[in-house]
Parts: structure tokens; sequence; C-alpha cells
DNA sequence: TCTATACCCGATAATAATTGTCGTATATAA
DNA sequence: TTATATACGACAATTATTATCGGGTATAGA
């Protein structure tokens, strides 16, 4: 109930190690041996970042990743939600097939809570863990 | 991504249900057939919040459970760790047995977020969302 | 130019937690 | 006595997460 995932996890691990490795390209894998996280797993999760442009990748040897400036401003919100799709502590606040919907008898106060929730790591920023 | 449970779900559906019936015992099928949740699910979810005191059963034709007043007052974090457990956004919240933990270089922030939830969760009575 | 290192990415497999079902027993109102 | 209803343990199915695999491209340095 209520977890993040791993590879929210991972990634904010990785972050906080490259935030400390400043401009040096770091690996996959030198992480993933660090923190004993699965290799394979951290380096999508790291190519994602790249993707999203919250890190930037360097090919061949002596590449690697480092954590572009300006990410730790980003809020967790909009970081959680690039990485694992929007916050919703229940269906019905992301998608609309739920066959209770007219039915169900709490969901308004329920889609206040999950603003609640949000609003939290609205006031969070990657900084904030990351440093 | 920080979700509630089904379970969690259909018994504060079911505890909205019974607040409005006062102290008419209503039968687990009813409200499993209105909201067109699982019965047995349903009425196991039910049973173990007799078992708390939560509600109150009855046997029989005619049987079923009803809502016990007080319950309206209770936390939310209250009602929601005694039918799910511990709140906790990542594992070393809740047990030690992460193979990071030593190592791990987020585990303060995180545990922080952990509080804040918590604490929105002990805001909310249980009477705020089922009534 | 060759080689080792490292990123890139889609597809697939394994795992774990949640969700749902079944069978049997007990209570009780009518 | 029968139909309705709760009680509860065991089991099965489903889903989301977590992890792995295979085949690619880029590039630094010998």
């Amino acid at each position: 109930m209520l977890k993040l995932t791993r590879k929210l996890e991972y990634a904010l691990i990785a972050l906080r190690h490259m935030q400390d490795k400043g401009d040096t390209f770091i690996s996959a894998k030198k992480i993933s041996d660090m923190y004993l996280i699965p290799q394979e797993l951290l380096a999508k999760t790291l190519q994602q970042m790249a993707r999203l442009n919250y890190i930037k990748a360097a090919q061949g040897p002596r590449g690697g990743y480092r954590i572009r400036k300006g990410l730790s401003e980003i809020s967790m919100t909009q970081f959680m939600e690039d990485l694992e799709g929007p916050i919703g502590i229940v269906d019905c606040n992301i998608n609309s097939d739920c066959i209770q919907l007219d039915n169900c008898n709490i969901r308004l106060p329920i889609k206040q809570i999950n603003n609640n929730i949000r609003a939290i790591f609205n006031e969070i920023r990657v900084g904030d863990i990351t440093s």
C-alpha cells in the first residue's frame, strides 16, 4: 500500500550519487555495484532519465552519465510522473474505466486526499533528496 | 505507484453505505451487488473489520453488519494500518532487511516524506470519507 | 584500425503482491 | 427445518513490478 517503485528509488540513489560527482561521468555499472542495484534495471532507468534530459549520457570508454544543472529545482511530482506516470491512489484518478464510478460513494473525498499527496510532492524538489 | 488497495476502497465504500443505513444491519451480499464488488472479498474485509470492532456483525437471516458509533472519529492512519499494516513508501520504513540500508544515500529524506504522508492521513477521520 | 567499454532499446521472463474464489462450518430468524 | 448470513482457512488467478536477455551503436585509446 502506498509504495514508491524500486525504479524510482534507484533513480534517486543514482541522482544523489551523480550530484556528488559533479561534472564527472559515471557509468551505470559503477553505481549498480556500489549500491547493489541490478545493473540492467538501473541502466534502463538512467537511459529513460537521459531521454527526459534529466541527465546527460556519454558513450564509449570513460563515458557514463552526469546530472544536468537545474534538475534539482524540479518538483518531485514532475519527476515521479515523468518516470512512472500520474500519481493516483486509486485508478479512477487516472483512467475512468472503473465499473463503479457513478455508483461510487467515496470518489470525491478520495480525490481530495490524492490532491493532498500530490501537494506534498509538489513542495519537494528533487534536490531536497539528492543533496 | 502510491496506490491504495482495493480492499481499502471496498472497506470505505461499505462503511459509507452502512453509515447511511444507521442502525439497520445490511448484508455483505447487498453491498457487493449494489457497488459491483466481488462478494467474497468484501465479506472477508467486513469480517476483518468486525474482528477489529469497527463494525458489528449479526448472523442469520436479517443479519449483516452495521457501523459502530465512534468509528468515524478514528484517524485514517489507524484505520489503514489496522487493515493493511504500516504505511511505508519504501520497505526500509517498515522492515530492515534491505540490502542497501547503510549504503543508502536517500534514506533520511525519504523517511521524512513518509512522515508527511502519514501526517496527511492522521488529519483525516474515517468519518470525513464516509459521510 | 581494432578492441574494450559503455550507452541504447525492445522483448521477454521471473517474482511478488494483490485480488478473487472455493469449501466447509456455525449461527439464527421465521 | 430451512434459508439466509457470517466466519475463516486454503487456494487460484491476475496484475504490476522487477529483473534479465540479446543485439545494436558510439567512441576513446592502444
